[in-house]
DNA sequence: CGGGATCCCGCACGATACTG
DNA sequence: CAGTATCGTGCGGGATCCCG
């Protein structure tokens, strides 16, 4: 090994999302898309069905949700349980990788919430500066 | 006070980012948006000026990241101080409630490229699930 | 109930050019 | 350098119908 390699990572960390062509990007942008990051929010409560789901992120339409769910459950943060009954019975779940994720997103959400009086605020100061 | 009086103002917790009216959602979609979460994940590490951003945050176009910067300013999570100099020099930094934003989204940041590993592993297997 | 298929519109976004 | 202005378009995403 090479003493002037400055950066010796002992593991590699290959993955940037600075850059643009790095596929952790896709995966940010599934999970802090304008549905992903809700729908994993709600789900970090529980198992929910498909309908559950739709009522908890009010507005999502069931395209939308279908693909969202979609493309989380393929990246490996939502696990899809069909039952093969009659009515039919879905139940999506967290997986442990996903459960991680959503706790990130959902202390993003909750600080968010806990200071929307300040970005209020500072919204009203903003618009009234410059006229 | 009315006892008919539903909506308790002086409550702490209006602000519930599931709902599709909350005012909440919208600063949630500038935070976690395409451009927004990287735009405050490079600054958290310091100021930086328009277009040193604009090399960090690899891709984006001048007017998505000025579109970007006004939000995430007008919403008090950026501040942008300009000196009447020539050239112009326009520096960028987060304000302290746009350091914690940027903490848990980098922190999100931080999770997902280090377990990319995994999310592309199931990737993998999804598409070979189902044909 | 849990979706898939299709149609279609708006605007998010990129490219380019211009300004102080 | 640090942006605005303008224009064109791709596709995000809603609406609707349908099926097992």
């Amino acid at each position: 090994m090479s003493i002037t390699q400055e950066h010796a990572e002992d593991q590699n960390l290959p993955y940037n999302v600075f850059a643009k062509a790095c596929p952790s990007r896709g995966t940010l942008e599934h999970v802090t898309g304008r549905w992903g990051a809700l729908t994993l929010g709600a789900l970090r409560e529980g198992s929910l069905r498909f309908n559950e789901l739709r009522r908890r992120v009010d507005g999502v339409s069931e395209k939308m949700l279908s693909q969202t769910l979609q493309a989380l459950e393929r990246d490996g943060l939502v696990h899809r349980e069909a039952q093969p009954t009659n009515p039919p019975r879905v139940d999506y779940e967290l997986t442990p990788l996903g459960h991680q994720v959503a706790g990130h997103l959902l202390a993003l959400i909750r600080c968010v919430e806990d200071r929307m009086d300040d970005v209020l605020a500072a919204r009203e100061e903003y618009d009234g500066r410059q006229n």
